[in-house]
Parts: structure tokens; sequence; C-alpha cells
DNA sequence: ATAACATCTGAAGATATCTTCAGGTGTTAT
DNA sequence: ATAACACCTGAAGATATCTTCAGATGTTAT
């Protein structure tokens, strides 16, 4: 006897929110853009800052939100706070998205 | 001589900006758990409304943002209109997603 | 043509988001 | 201790987003 297997059922409230707020991480301009500076290297607030445009208050904001999402690790060295994403799978993950945009 | 590359300069605006609005189409629970849904099958506005748990219109609003960004297709059987994901790209990307929040 | 059903649409209100501003914290040098 | 620099934080205003509501459009059957 063979069971009938729901090949992937609707995922619930509480999965789909987490996976939203996933997404919601990389669905501003200024954070895509931060991201996509530190795809090969770590940078600290203000060359971010400068390299996306925006202030350093404003940087400061959006990498609280990526941290506390676990998509960056930032860690001090003197004055500086310097921000790398997290793991490659993150790293997969966005370029994917930029890929769609790109090649798609 | 050997050239020195930039190995990914940041993105600039307009591709960042294009970048997140696709990432944006996943960054709400209702829509996750609508392309959830839509991850095996085709469904229609009715059954999808009833799946997630909101109104036809909420789902018809939904469709229409992912239909614009080419995310799902639409097509019409008498009554009723079939949704389903646009091609295999979304789906991995999305299920990336859904990967790093359950086994992340 | 009319009725019933399925879907779509624009407007409106509640809520969330992003940036700026002003000031706070942490670190280093004098 | 003070100053200078780098970064963080909460509040506030402008903007965007999501759902609901009321009504429109498209399709089928009578």
């Amino acid at each position: 006897m063979i069971l009938q297997e729901n090949p992937s059922p609707i995922l619930n409230e509480h999965t789909a929110a987490h996976v939203a707020e996933l997404f919601r991480a990389f669905s501003d301009t200024s954070r895509v853009r931060i991201l996509s500076a530190l795809l090969n290297t770590e940078l600290n607030v203000s060359t971010l800052a400068e390299s996306v445009g925006i202030s350093e208050s404003a940087v400061s904001h959006h990498m609280r939100g990526l941290r506390q999402l676990h998509l960056v690790q930032a860690h001090r060295e003197g004055k500086e706070v310097y921000y790398r994403v997290e793991d490659e799978h993150i790293i997969a993950l966005f370029q994917q998205g930029v890929q769609h945009v790109q090649y798609g």
C-alpha cells in the first residue's frame, strides 16, 4: 500500500512569516546595495555609507536589522565596526536574486 | 600586465531597485503562503483564498503584483482564473529562502 | 436578458518602513 | 579629562504596504 504524500503543503503562518522576514531583508534598494558591497569583503560603516550614498545613521539602522536576522556579522576594530555577510548560503540566495534580474 | 579586476562592484541604484523589487514580492506572509501553495500545482483564486485564509480580493491584489513582476502566470478556464509560478528559477529562489528558514 | 458565480479594481484606513535629526555610547590620542 | 572620531539609538515625518469594502467586469446557464 502506497501512501499518497502531499508533495508540499502550504506553509503555516509562522514559517511563512519567517520566510517573508528573510526576503524582506533584501527588499530595500539601500540594503541590496549594502549587501552587494559586502559580497567579497568586509567593510565598515563609513565606507558603506559613502559607497551606497546614504548617511552613516541610515546604514547603522539597516545593519541592525540585518544583524538581528543573522544575515551579517559585526566585529569592532578600534573605533570602526566591520560588517561581513554571515555565510555562503546567504550570499547564494542574494546572488540568485541578482542573477534573475540581470540575466533573467 | 595583469589588470586588477574589481571582483563585484556595488550594484547601481537602478539594478538594486529591481533586485529589491523582486525580493519584496516574497516579503509578505500571505504571498509566501500563496507561492508555497503554487509550488507543485496551479490553483484558482477562490482556492488560494481559502488555503491562505484571506479574502479573494486580497488574493487578487497579490496576484496582480506577482503577475506584473512575471513571477506567476494566469490563464482563465471558464469563470475561474488559474495561477501558476512562472518558471523553475523563481521556484528555486523561493525554496532556497524556505530552506534557510527551516534548516538554516 | 437575467441571474449566479468568479475575479478584478480603486479608494480608504490601519500599519509598517525608511530616512533624517539630535543626541548618546564606545574608542583612541593628547 | 578632554577632544575627536566612529558608530548607535529613539523619535518623528514622509512614504509605502496590506487588507477591506463597495462596486465593476467577465463568464456561464437559464
